[in-house]
DNA sequence: CTATTTCACGCAAACGTTTGCACAGATAGC
DNA sequence: GCTATCTGTGCAAACGTTTGCGTGAAATAG
């Protein structure tokens, strides 16, 4: 294994021809004879010709790379998201520059600083859910560095962005667990701050009112999603007078935890779960969920991956007609067959 | 927000100095003097100067990038290992380039193409389980790209690796079921291909030789680790004249299946496991088991960084004699405390 | 007061690629 | 045979930054 490096100066130095020849003979430009083009491909092969792409993304002002920022990898929510990034379809060539915030603001900002400075072509960001303060997005636009937020999508206007819908989710799973004939229906949630939660409340909200049902709100509590939160917030749950028959849980990990927490209160009754995410977890759980709202985090990635090229791609038009992507996907109600 | 992007010229010929004056300034080099190092610092403060990363990547012929092919992310023993490769203390600036294999050959052939083009500047991988070729990796030799391998290794020689000890682990959970009274011991390995599996079969055979026990073949079955697979090996296992009474398995999403497979064979007796990567998923199960062998991935991704940054460093140096780092880890049995 | 060093800075090349423009030769229309 | 159109190619600039070398001026030494 040689280590010269062979350049496009080189392959034209050997044919005797120009540099700019060389490049638009691989680039397959109409303005090259068919001679010379043949000339040039083949002895790109034979030298084992790579562009070096540093130089193009130098040249364009263009990386071809799309940074993506998101709280945790281990959460197979975000995880299978980005395998819907990578997949997407007309993903020519772009490769994904990867960040985990950890769920903290100040990395959060950093990363978004590092990616900049990467000069990275489009940004797909779940934030994080500590995050409060918007700004460090604001840097992008000078870049014109488009943004697009899925499934944590902060609450301001004119962003691009793909989400679930959780209320019509919520919805669903409460009036699922009526139908089976549960009366008092609990839910933990998940911090007020996050829009996700706000809609879930707003879902169950509306199911009660179309069932025509008054809204008991001790039966809705707020967790922030730590197992030690949950456990607590749960243990208060179990204590009201009228024990809820049903939980509705803000994810599968939460779920986890709660299911935990009943088992060992020794409530003597038994608990039925709707949980969101559908994570292949559940399936293997003590107690699993009757039922999940699935939310289609694949092709959530995949939805933010299509918006990102595609602004992309109509960037050089226009680019201050701009318009706001809002993709908002409906969720779906999976039952679980016992297994 | 103006769209104008302040560039080193531009600073240059509003003080009347020449770029090189300027860059030296901004980089704080000795042969400037304090005067001009203010004005300019405090000039490109002002005009909000941040360096075109892609200029300087061309310009050094590095990226400051490194590359992370693994099979899977939303397996977290991958995801935890990303956060130690992230996380690695002396990561001066440098970030991840991401992709997964999703266990294809063809795939992480491509990503390695990927990677190249991009010029990171060193690659942290975790070979997919179908690969047999590894030549795709000989190209990055021209480029001087360091590979660094990290639990899934390939069977080379002269490679850099960080893996952990799956022999002595294997022992560690055979003793620790032995030591509670188990004589017969099963164990649902994985196909014979990856060397963690040989070394688990080996640190198997080497535990009951050291008991002075015989090896019984039939005990120890290969699967190919997909469910059906685990599924039916698992019931050939249950069929056995003398039926462990234990399984070891290959790590813990295999033990999930494992248990289904049990739980359905409604064999009367219990059976324990010991299972691999100490995943939290494993203590939600219906079946948790006693014990698992912790492999420490966070902990791998960081020396794996640790080790590439070294190279990087050392690299300028001396680039012949090169030594090749294999550092083994060693596991650990963990315990499970019933909760 | 000259010789030497130190200091502070500028010049210009380099990294590899792309691309607007010019230009030579060939072909075609009149 | 003259202009107009095409075809195929080369020239040179540009992208932003870094860096070896050179060079004046000031400072120091002898």
């Amino acid at each position: 294994m040689e280590k010269h490096i062979t350049t496009i100066k080189e392959i034209a130095k050997q044919l005797n021809i120009s540099p700019s020849t060389v490049s638009r003979a691989l680039h397959d430009h109409k303005s090259i004879g068919h001679r010379t083009k043949a000339n040039v491909q083949k002895l790109a092969k034979e030298l084992n010709y790579e562009p070096n792409q540093t130089a193009i993304f130098f040249q364009k002002g263009k990386t071809f790379t799309i940074g993506v920022i998101l709280p945790e990898l281990s959460e197979s929510f975000f995880s299978t998201a980005i395998s819907g990034i990578e997949d997407c379809e007309n993903n020519n060539n772009y490769t994904v520059l990867m960040g985990q915030s950890h769920d903290l603001e100040e990395r959060e900002k950093q990363l978004v600083e590092s990616m900049k400075n990467h000069r990275v072509d489009g940004l797909i960001v779940s934030i994080s859910k500590n995050t409060t303060n918007y700004e460090h997005f604001d840097s992008l636009r000078k870049y014109d560095i488009p943004v697009v937020f899925f499934d944590r999508i902060p609450d301001m206007p004119n962003i691009h962005y793909v989400a679930c819908n959780m209320a019509s989710g919520t919805t669903l799973a409460y009036n699922y667990l009526r139908k089976l004939g549960h009366k008092t229906i609990g839910m933990i949630n998940g911090p007020m701050n996050l829009l996700a939660s706000k809609e879930r409340l707003e879902g169950y909200k509306t199911a009660m009112s179309k069932a025509r049902l008054k809204f008991d709100p001790s039966l809705v509590i707020s967790s922030d999603l730590s197992p030690e939160n949950i456990y607590k917030v749960t243990e208060n749950l179990l204590l009201l007078k009228t024990k809820p028959t049903a939980i509705i849980t803000f994810n599968d990990y939460v779920m986890l935890d709660v299911v935990k927490a009943v088992n060992k209160s020794k409530s003597s009754k038994k608990i039925s779960f709707v949980s969101f995410a559908n994570l292949p977890i559940s399936h293997y759980s003590a107690n699993p969920p009757l039922a999940s709202v699935e939310q289609f985090s694949y092709q959530q990635g995949q939805k933010a991956m299509e918006i990102i090229l595609d602004i992309l791609k109509n960037d050089k038009k226009t680019s201050e007609e701009t318009i706001f992507y809002k993709i908002i996907i409906e969720p779906k109600l999976v039952m679980h067959s016992k297994s």
